[in-house]
Formats: C-alpha cells, structure tokens, sequence
DNA sequence: ATTATATATATAAACAGATTACATACGCGG
DNA sequence: CCGCGTATGTAATCTGTTTATATATATAAT
C-alpha cells in the first residue's frame, strides 16, 4: 500500500460494494481493478479483502457462489444484495460530506 | 461521532497538525475547533485526542508546555515542531492524491 | 522436465488507532 | 452546595489491516 493503511480504513467496504454494483466479480478481480483504477497507488492486501468478504457476508451484503473454475484456479464470486446496495448509498453520501469536511480541515486556507 | 469512527482514523494527526500550525492550542479547544469546522460531524474523542498528543510528542512532531492555568482547569500547549511541519506537508500532499482516487472509486460514473 | 510466475483463496497472530468507561480537578451560576 | 462547562488522563476493549503462512492450478521460460 503506497497509502498508510489507515487512510483506507472504513472505505474498504464502500469501494467492493461500488464495484460489485456494476456486476459480480471475485477477491483477486477486485483487488487488480483497484490496484488499476487508483493508479497503483492502493494495494488492499490478500488478507485484508477475503476478511472484508467475510465481514461483509455475515452482514448480508453480499452473497457468494464458487465459479466454475476452467482453465485456471477456482474463483469464488460475490453479488450484492439489496442490504447492500442500500448501505451503499448511505456510504456515499458519507463520502460527500467528509470529503467536503476533511478538504476544508486539511487543506490549507487563504 | 456522527461518521464511523474509521473515517478519521489517518486524519486525525493531520487536523491536529493543521490546526496547530495556525498557533499553538490544547486539546480541549482543538475538539472544539474540529467539532465546529466540521458542522458537528467530527466529534473527536478525549481518549482519541490525548493518546494521538502522546504520540505525536513521542514522534518529536509537537512540543508540550503546560499553560498558566489562571482562571480556570490547568491547560497543557502542544506547539508543532520543524518535523510535524514536514510531516504535514507530506499528508496534504497524501491527501490530495487519495481525494482524487477516493472519489473515482466510490462516486457512480457516468 | 522443472522452475518460476500469475492466478486464486484462506486463516492465525500481531498491530495500531479509536472507543468506552472511569477518574480527577477547577471555577462559576443558581 | 450542586450541577455544569472546562480540562486532562489512563486502562481495557474493539475492530479493521497487515504479516506470515499455506494450498492449488495453468502457463511460460530454461
């Protein structure tokens, strides 16, 4: 993680839920898509991810099947559930108001 | 706190040391301070701000005095040092990266 | 043939920052 | 004199992330 950990902390979640919203994917997809999409800048850990799918399907927000596994290792897919594209929504407009409220805390005013 | 207290978790140094390099403060009025910038959303913790103070000195990122303590509860100043200065040039900088891929990987593309 | 690499998942133990709960103490208004 | 706002502090606990380790398949390189 080019990142401190932390920094990433409580949007872990947000970022698997988005990702799924748009279709079903797997642990090792997630993590190259967000390695890719934040520009090699964020590296979520094998551990970190298979813990948060753990998390997250205890919660209800995911569910998950086993792939059919040709050609390559076996693949365990996850799908969001409505619990979870509802918790979704409200992360993101979390996301809204701390971003608006960490920029103006942060950032340095004139 | 009105966020999951996750959200803060990286930041807080960061505030602390923004705040702190207006002028020196104590901890009770920079709580006050982040709970009034923030529209009552950041409600840092005494525990939160006090064991980040301990750490923060242990870095050598702030210095401590203790206040007169006329009129009043005796107050203890924190006053940034060169290396929190540094340090906080390096997390605004942290910080503008992981705004701009935050909000790419948790806001609905279009 | 065998070795390295990429793909793919999983768990236990350790780590670290935040919270809860508790404790202490001063000054002021009613 | 009692409650409230001000002000600081510590121990125990919680929780998400990391480190370390393990397993397994397919393909490319030597």
């Amino acid at each position: 993680m080019a990142f401190s950990s932390d920094i990433l902390r409580g949007h872990t979640e947000t970022v698997i839920l988005k990702i799924l919203l748009e279709k079903d994917s797997y642990g090792y997809e997630i993590t190259k898509r967000i390695l890719d999409d934040s520009e090699g800048l964020i590296d979520i850990k094998d551990a970190t991810i298979y813990t948060a799918f753990r998390r997250m399907e205890l919660d209800a927000l995911i569910l998950t099947y086993w792939g059919d596994g040709i050609g390559g290792a076996r693949r365990r897919y996850y799908s969001i559930t409505d619990k979870g594209k509802n918790l979704y929504k409200d992360k993101l407009d979390e996301w809204l108001d701390i971003d608006r409220i960490l920029n103006r805390l942060i950032r340095k005013q004139k």
